[in-house]
DNA sequence: TGCATACATTTGTATATACAATTGTTGTAA
DNA sequence: TTACAACAATTGTATATACAAATGTATGCA
């Protein structure tokens, strides 16, 4: 990891935005590793996250905000990124019955079975990323990323 | 911050997950904010780190390879990002007459006076982003990223 | 009932990024 | 010297994302 090298640049930047962009280039690797361990899959993190939300509803359908809510992205991508995994086959979506301006969004057996497949590929990556870590490494860490 | 409620949509991913995510949200709120601050400015955050490194070159021109080591940008977009600060006014760019394949990318005057604007503003974003933490905590949380 | 407003999602457009292929230049070995 | 590989940057293409505007639907109220 070369924060130093990228601080030793320009010595006008203070010493706080070392934190600021050590974080940056952390994100930029792990989004690296996991987006390699997703390809076999063809699909984006983004796409593996929603799969995600969706096997948590355990059947029950979800709506579009319901999903955005609990991502990282804007509403106009979700619309998309659903999309996308209707293709694949991964989830289907309809007009809500009762609110015809809501959607309802199922992930299809096809999805979970896939899904599968990428919690392992996930778990191998994120044990490689974490074999520096003790429990106690995590937890602390966790607690200072709650300061944010 | 809102990690607990994206772990607990779906019981099957692991606790290991929770650091990940959690990084990835504290990433993207810090993206959030620094954008926000340089949009007055008009650049990117990317554009300005290019900015930044070259000031650090204190004059002396740095071609694109080395923006690039120094970046977390792929090579091709580098190209395209300094078309824009270019456009801007606020570096230049000329073949480098030792060796006609590099080129050789300066900060103008013009790109120091808006670096000295923007390093303003990012230092009130970082300090909003930072109110939270004491210099111990800081010298922690950079130890761990440290074991990425 | 009719109309304004709020809601849920989608679409349009500009910009950003990744990846592969291409261009132009240099070094080197037959 | 010429042919070929390596280097440095650029371009093409597909995909991703942000932001604003638009679509279709429901709700509240005169």
């Amino acid at each position: 990891m070369n924060v130093e090298k990228i601080i030793k640049t320009d010595k006008q930047i203070p010493i706080t935005s070392r934190t600021i962009i050590h974080i940056s280039l952390v994100e930029t690797k792990i989004n690296e590793m996991m987006t390699a361990a997703l390809k076999p899959q063809g699909v984006s993190l983004q796409q593996f996250n929603v799969l995600r939300i969706l096997r948590g509803q355990k059947g029950k359908p979800a709506n579009l905000s319901t999903l955005n809510e609990r991502m990282v992205t804007k509403m106009s991508n979700t619309t998309r990124l659903v999309d996308k995994l209707i293709l694949k086959g991964y989830v289907d979506r309809m007009v809500c019955p009762s609110n015809r301006r809501k959607v309802e969004i199922n992930i299809t057996p096809n999805g979970e079975s896939a899904l599968q497949k990428m919690d392992k590929a996930i778990k191998i990556a994120e044990e490689k990323l974490l074999e520096n870590f003790t429990g106690d490494d995590l937890a602390a860490l966790n607690n200072l990323l709650d300061k944010f």
